[in-house]
DNA sequence: AGCAGGTTTAGCG
DNA sequence: CGCTAAACCTGCT
């Protein structure tokens, strides 16, 4: 079966993304440190990927693997992924798509979101400002002007 | 059970 | 307008 990793470097972001593959998408993650990896690219996905830094608008469409996510959790990335490029709603309204009004409950479901990016996370924003980001403020607001800028082109 | 979290809204100065 | 407090809901100990 296929088990690999690819690691790339983003100018956009000024970090490294490692990108995870088992039995589907399992992991996306950033790191800064650039000692004793180097650059690989083997996935389908990290040339989707690289793409999507470079400004394309990229519908990703390969198979993640959540199963060992909750359900609530799972139902929250579903409806996460629904939408659309460069556009962004507020935690409270992906909260009543999926039927409850517990937004915390919703950016804590978001925080588990293994796969960022492909599972579009950094568009749920707060209602007064930017929100959170688990993998840090800096890089949710670089990926929101990214695809903004993409927007106006 | 109890606490904390990528929020929200209402209430008060 | 900025600050505090309570409410909403799920996940982890």
């Amino acid at each position: 079966m296929t088990n690999s990793t690819d690691i790339i470097f983003v100018q956009t972001l000024g970090c490294y993304v490692v990108i995870e593959y088992t039995s589907g998408l399992r992991s996306i993650s950033f790191v800064k440190s650039k000692d004793r990896i180097k650059e690989k690219k083997t996935l389908g996905i990290t040339f989707e990927l690289e793409r999507y830094f470079k400004g394309e608008k990229i519908d990703f469409s390969c198979d993640i693997d959540i199963s060992h996510l909750s359900p609530f959790v799972q139902k929250v990335l579903g409806e996460t992924r629904k939408i659309g490029y460069g556009k962004t709603i507020p935690y409270s309204e992906l909260a009543k798509n999926i039927g409850c009004r517990g937004a915390r409950a919703v950016g804590g479901a978001l925080a588990r979101n293994p796969v960022p990016i492909v599972i579009p996370c950094h568009r749920i924003v707060a209602k007064n400002g930017i929100g959170g980001y688990s993998a840090g403020v800096d890089i949710k607001t670089r990926l929101l002007e990214l695809e903004k800028k993409r927007r106006e082109a």
